[in-house]
DNA sequence: CAGCATCCTGGATGATACTG
DNA sequence: CAGTATCATCCAGGATGCTG
């Protein structure tokens, strides 16, 4: 069993930046596209179906900023930029895959939990 | 290397749905202020600090229609309700153990990048 | 004690227009 | 192409008061 100690809900505590950081929409959808390798901005914003511009730069800085992606802009007209995991990013990629491997086997239960709820009025 | 391939933004894709609970403040914190058996509510009030009643009974009636968490209310005067982890809401402890164990193992590398860019201006 | 109902605010997010 | 700037929106979440 693993241990939960230190509490998220401290301000300081990583934990809790993490949550917050996996809290909004978009940072797990952009670190899930750049699994396989570089992307341009314009990719990302395509594979992240429904991000806006502004979302999408916004999680891409402060990705950045984490140290979890690497930016590199070529200087060329026109732009290009493009956006990868460093290997502090990919690190995250095994627990983020636990999660999302949870969620798939054991989705259906939740579903038949929430189902027979509902049908019991 | 995991796989991240099933989208979380496609609506209907379980990992869309699991990030969509993790996403909210209040669950994760709520599950593991149960990892160490069951708890009233007022208990958990306390235990998972700043959340309000609102909230707290809110996030409770979720994780009880998915069959997370499992809610007994005893008949006396005063009330006594009390919840705990079903064995489906244990099995998330795990992954959840794993996302919480990458943030205590890699948030310092994420602070100093953090700090590097902030001095860095 | 446990928990609804109501009102209300702030910040996250989207839409739009513009730029190097 | 890859952004920045600005305005508009929406609802998660907090505050408060009441009930069984």
């Amino acid at each position: 069993m693993p241990s939960l100690a230190y509490d998220p809900y401290v301000h300081d505590c990583p934990s809790r930046q993490l949550l917050d950081r996996i809290g909004d929409r978009w940072t797990v959808l952009v670190i899930g596209a750049l699994e396989d390798g570089p992307q341009r901005f314009s990719q990302l914003a395509r594979r992240v179906d429904g991000v806006s511009q502004k979302m999408l730069t916004q999680t891409l800085r402060y990705l950045e900023a984490d140290g979890l992606v690497l930016r590199t802009a070529h200087p060329e007209i026109p732009p290009r930029v493009e956006y990868e995991l460093t290997d502090l990013g990919t690190s995250l990629l095994e627990p983020l895959g636990a999660l999302l491997s949870w969620a798939k086997d054991h989705m259906g239960e939740v579903q038949a939990s929430r189902d027979a709820l509902a049908s019991a009025g």
